[in-house]
DNA sequence: CTGAAAGCGCTTACAG
DNA sequence: CTGAAAGCGCTTACAG
């Protein structure tokens, strides 16, 4: 392991001079650079980053915190973290996912420590207090997600209100009438996306002067299938669902074509925030309102990036919209 | 920000006690300890892991290396992630998802830099330079997945060669005598898990005076589909098919049920190294060989904790068994 | 039981 | 263009 020490004597030049060789970071003549290379090459020297850490308190790292412990990762949320993983690359950052939830101590020995630049939150609940630990400690992060009043804080998120609005009136267009709304059973009643869909959908609903009709169901394809079973009897008027739980859709596709229900005859099913390798995997494939995972990612680096390099300007506040992509699982209602 | 000689200052000690404390790394008089415990609560201090890594060589973060940006991380393999990091965490570590491929340069600035006390591969190679380029460099690590010749290097690894023959002989036992065998296109062809199964499913169809066939499908729902749909018509005589490739059993099953192909009637599906998550996406529900994905990650773990903390102990060297899991997808074959 | 001091491997004004 | 030196925030023998 050699140091910029065994570098510096080998090649007859100070440290300083090897610290300017190695980061670029100021003019030095040919002839002492080629020396110190060939140093390098000789010792096999790597800069060790903790050292550089400490003592410009950079490390050009960024994480994803994302509460794997608590929350299944699904394929959709995977797309988010690789998407911002690219781009950091291309920053010439290093993305890593540090799975950690709420336990707001371990965060900012984290984050505050210098181990890593900045920090992208995801699962963002209404009032989450991962917020206000990171602001206090001057942290830079950037929410992929919003809290309930996410004013002059950087984020990127979906626009889930006018995307459960959107599913509503696609179906209502359709003819239907009776519009329940499945959503996963578990995830805390304050997770800012779940929170935004399901009071969007109940508005939907109230304007259309219909009854809102709220199904849990576990995120997982076994919850779905015993759900797809027993729909029918348990939701007779139902003629549409609204789905917000993309683990249970197979399930729930498979346990309503055991019990009878054919989709989209005697049911339609629109997914809400999916992908479209989550929803070929149902059959007959679903429609979905796509999530723009991969745009998420990226901004969402970005919105953090800016914090580092220019903290003065105006915050990353950006909403983006679901797009509507048909499937074989929306029909008009029978009869 | 507070440091420890903030810390120590408003105690009236020396910064040594300060880390004493800190660290219960020394004893200290209860009096003292008060004072210091009261100091960091007012000042909100925490220790800076940067300073304290360049100062004694640790971070207690470990480093999951998985090739996110070049291959589909699936729901099973999140396991493998998730429990290794549930395990870290009551060891009193961290465990970071880093998404890096064989980018051999990028490792070892990462790991032999002190930012990770250690590193367990994911995705390894039958020939892997990752794991010259991280003993050279002495950089504590285990491999989940195993090199051709992993001697002397710790690995925990599943026994991909008696799965694949125990998924041929259990299918061979209900009379099947036309076996096939779906994996991942592009996949390395030396890809260690992949190359094991698939020379196993040759040696086993050779045994029984069989031929082999091999048939590639994309990572996929989509591909998976496509392939059900064409099955019959290009292998007219398999009666039982070898799934290698979680990502496209829902489609192909959904492919199969389009073209008129029963399951199981008229074909067997073997799914080998899956999940019941995975598995209960299909429709019916896949028979497997269930991947020990939790019991891997944990012993991933060890693994390069036993580096850390006994070096000179024999590396540990696992070889996990898939246990079989009925689903609805196998029978013996019609006529 | 507690403290003074060296050192971990870098970066970066400041001189020259 | 290059170097000597201070400093980043800790840890840890070594004294006392």
């Amino acid at each position: 392991m050699a140091t910029m020490r065994d570098v510096a004597e080998r090649a007859g030049v100070s440290i300083a001079t090897v610290s300017f060789v190695v980061n670029g970071t100021k003019r030095v003549t040919d002839a002492t650079r080629a020396r110190v290379e060939d140093a390098m090459r000789e010792l096999g020297f790597r800069r060790n980053p903790v050292g550089a850490a400490l003592a410009n308190g950079r490390t050009r790292i960024i994480a994803l915190l994302f509460p794997t412990l608590e929350r299944t990762l699904s394929h959709t949320a995977v797309a988010f973290f690789t998407s911002a993983a690219r781009r950091a690359r291309e920053r010439g950052y290093d993305l890593i996912l540090w799975p950690i939830g709420s336990d707001i101590e371990h965060i900012d020995v984290l984050a505050r420590g210098g181990l890593v630049d900045g920090v992208i939150l995801m699962e963002v609940k209404l009032d989450d207090p991962r917020v206000a630990a990171l602001a206090v400690n001057h942290v830079p992060f950037a929410m992929i997600g919003r809290t309930a009043d996410p004013s002059g804080v950087p984020y990127v998120d979906i626009d889930m209100a006018t995307s459960a609005r959107e599913a509503y009136e696609r179906l209502a267009a359709l003819g239907h009438r009776d519009i329940a709304y499945v959503y996963s059973e578990g995830v805390q009643y304050d997770h800012g996306a779940d929170a935004r869909s399901r009071q969007a959908y109940r508005e939907a609903a109230a304007a259309h002067g219909r009854p809102a009709t709220l199904i849990p169901c576990a995120e997982h394809p076994t919850a779905g299938r015993e759900l797809g079973e027993r729909f029918a009897a348990e939701h007779p008027d139902a003629t549409a669902v609204i789905l917000l739980n993309e683990h249970a859709a197979p399930g729930l596709l498979a346990g309503l074509a055991q019990a009878g229900v054919r989709v989209p005859q005697d049911l339609s099913v629109l997914s809400l925030g999916s992908s479209a390798y989550m929803a070929s995997m149902t059959d007959p494939p679903l429609s979905y309102l796509r999530t723009p995972g991969p745009e998420l990612g990226e901004l969402g680096f970005d919105a953090v990036l800016q914090r580092l390099t220019a903290p003065d300007e105006a915050p990353m506040q950006a909403l983006l919209p679901c797009e509507y992509v048909p499937g074989d699982t929306m029909a008009a209602p029978r009869g």
